[in-house]
DNA sequence: AATAGATTTGCAAATCATTTGCAATTTGCC
DNA sequence: GGCAAATTGCAAATGATTTGCAAATCTATT
């Protein structure tokens, strides 16, 4: 199994954070929901809890800085947050450039193929992680026929 | 080869966009420039022409719109643009996480394998595109002996 | 090469996302 | 419980990007 909110909490201590009612929200709403999410859209998520957008904001911060969530920046307007591979599964997005949804993926080209060894032989870069985001049509949009492109 | 600026210009017109002194200029800067710019990088680049960064801004959003030019955000900061594949050749980026630099890599994992394909198959969505993004110690970082996650 | 008409630009002000200062509150620990 | 340190809320500051509009530029035409 991944890490857990125990876990964290944990690590949040040893590195001298408080466990507050904003941290264990954000990552709650983070553990919950599939998709990433935009600081934003957390804080809606939060609306009954009482916590302020900064607030929000100051906790991804943190996470980042810990590497318990990573930021992907999918297209346009602001970024959206997620766990990192310790806290879920690896995996990659699959983004719809007509409605926007984003779908997982967890096949992962760059673990299947020796794509980081090879790149540290190569250019004596060390690969430590990844981003991979792949665009297109999903399969209701591929079926209505809508394209992206058109109109101009 | 690839399409040059001539072909872009004859697209722009093709679309009823009028080939500029601002657009051109932003153009050249991207071709002439190996990694990915930041808007603002750009309207420095071009000082000297007396071009507004409105202008550079609304250069980049066109040429998105048109798939001249795709954003990659990486890590911190401003979104950075630089040319799509038709204009270049496809490639992906290795980012230091130290100290920020860029590297090209031509290696795809993507075509390699048969990812989009077997997506496709799986889950009826289309992937058209993508953008990986490998992040790690470039080589003098690592003999240097830095890391990133040190001192808290 | 001058003109008409449509598009684009510069500039300043507006907007949107994110960060920050500071007093009040919460949290970890004895 | 009580204290010191960390965190929060709120409002104001900042940074990045967009927009309105009059002036300038560009394309096609004469």
């Amino acid at each position: 199994m991944h890490k857990t909110l125990q876990h964290i909490r944990v690590l949040l201590g040893a590195q001298g954070y408080f466990w507050t009612q904003a941290r264990a929200a954000v990552l709650t709403v983070l553990t919950t929901h599939p998709s990433p999410l935009r600081a934003e859209e957390i804080h809606r998520a939060l609306q009954n809890r009482h916590i302020n957008l900064s607030s929000v904001y100051r906790a991804l911060r943190l996470f980042e800085a810990l590497s318990i969530v990573r930021r992907v920046a999918l297209g346009k307007g602001a970024p959206r947050y997620e766990l990192t591979d310790g806290y879920r599964d690896h995996h990659h997005h699959l983004v719809c450039d007509t409605c926007g949804r984003i779908e997982d993926v967890t096949t992962c080209p760059v673990e299947a193929g020796r794509l980081t060894q090879q790149i540290q032989r190569r250019t004596g870069f060390a690969v430590r992680s990844h981003v991979l985001e792949l665009f297109g049509l999903c399969r209701s949009c591929r079926r209505r026929g809508v394209s992206t492109t058109e109109s101009g």
